[in-house]
DNA sequence: TGTAATTCCTATTAAATCGATAGGATTAAT
DNA sequence: ATTAATCCTATCGATTTAATAGGAATTACA
């Protein structure tokens, strides 16, 4: 299940990229017009901020804007940031490996070796939609 | 991240394929094979059997056995009962669907047209995976 | 017939995670 | 100065997860 953190990390990514202005986008705006509790949207844009997605601007006028191009910031980056690992058993994470204290040996195990093609097409679709397709303009 | 409800299931239901004996395999076998806790192991078994993918012999000597061939049981179906949906949120979800409360139109969504491609490309993964291939002989 | 071995069933618990809120400190525009 | 925004840390309540507890029901077989 997608967190709401992730949810609405990636809401408010899309609102920034839509928004288009020179002028930095607003909390109070992106949390209006999304539904977004603007507290919680706060903390999630901080992570965004310290994660290398988003610049910001404080004080009055102030607000968060894009530093990268949309095109260039992949759907595989934003969801280890916010979600954490893509893969659903650490044994089969490319970022966030860890063996499992059950198996043996996980050659062998029937459960990784589905996960492994889970993770494989779920990547795929990751890393292969960045924010502009999900902000066309 | 998958739960070790599942993981757990899917590992016990790859060892009584496996087993391919006539006598049910019992829990506290496959408990200490496969180092699952065999409480909780139980209670799984139970939901499996619920679920008609289990059939069970009571008593001494009993057990559970596998009720239909391992190639007519679809990944798909054993992800539904023991982890839920399929779909990393409820609004992509085809068994499960439940709307948003945050979004006024889902079409328009972002992350519905992300999700909507993790859900189909998960799906076939899951759908193209019976038992048979989780516990090749 | 009785004992051991097994599944069946319900309830409970401990820990972790999630979603959200609280309360102020800091910074910048006017 | 005042206002409006981000920044930061801490906390809380609810839910979920993983596991355990304790015994009832059933069956094999000596």
């Amino acid at each position: 299940m997608l967190s709401k953190k992730t949810k609405y990390g990636l809401k408010a990514l899309t609102y920034i990229a839509k928004s288009e202005g020179d002028t930095p986008v607003q909390i109070s705006e992106i949390s209006k017009n999304e539904n977004i509790p603007q507290k919680f949207l706060e903390s999630i844009m901080l992570t965004l901020r310290k994660s290398g997605f988003l610049g910001s601007k404080k004080g009055k006028h102030g607000g968060y804007y894009l530093i990268k191009e949309p095109s260039e910031i992949k759907m595989t980056d934003v969801m280890r940031v916010l979600e954490g690992p893509i893969a659903m058993v650490p044994c089969v994470s490319l970022n966030f490996y860890e063996k499992c204290d059950d198996c043996p040996d996980e050659h062998e195990c029937s459960v990784h070796k589905l996960m492994i093609q889970v993770r494989d097409n779920t990547l795929n679709v990751l890393r292969n939609n960045t924010l502009e397709d999900l902000a066309p303009k």
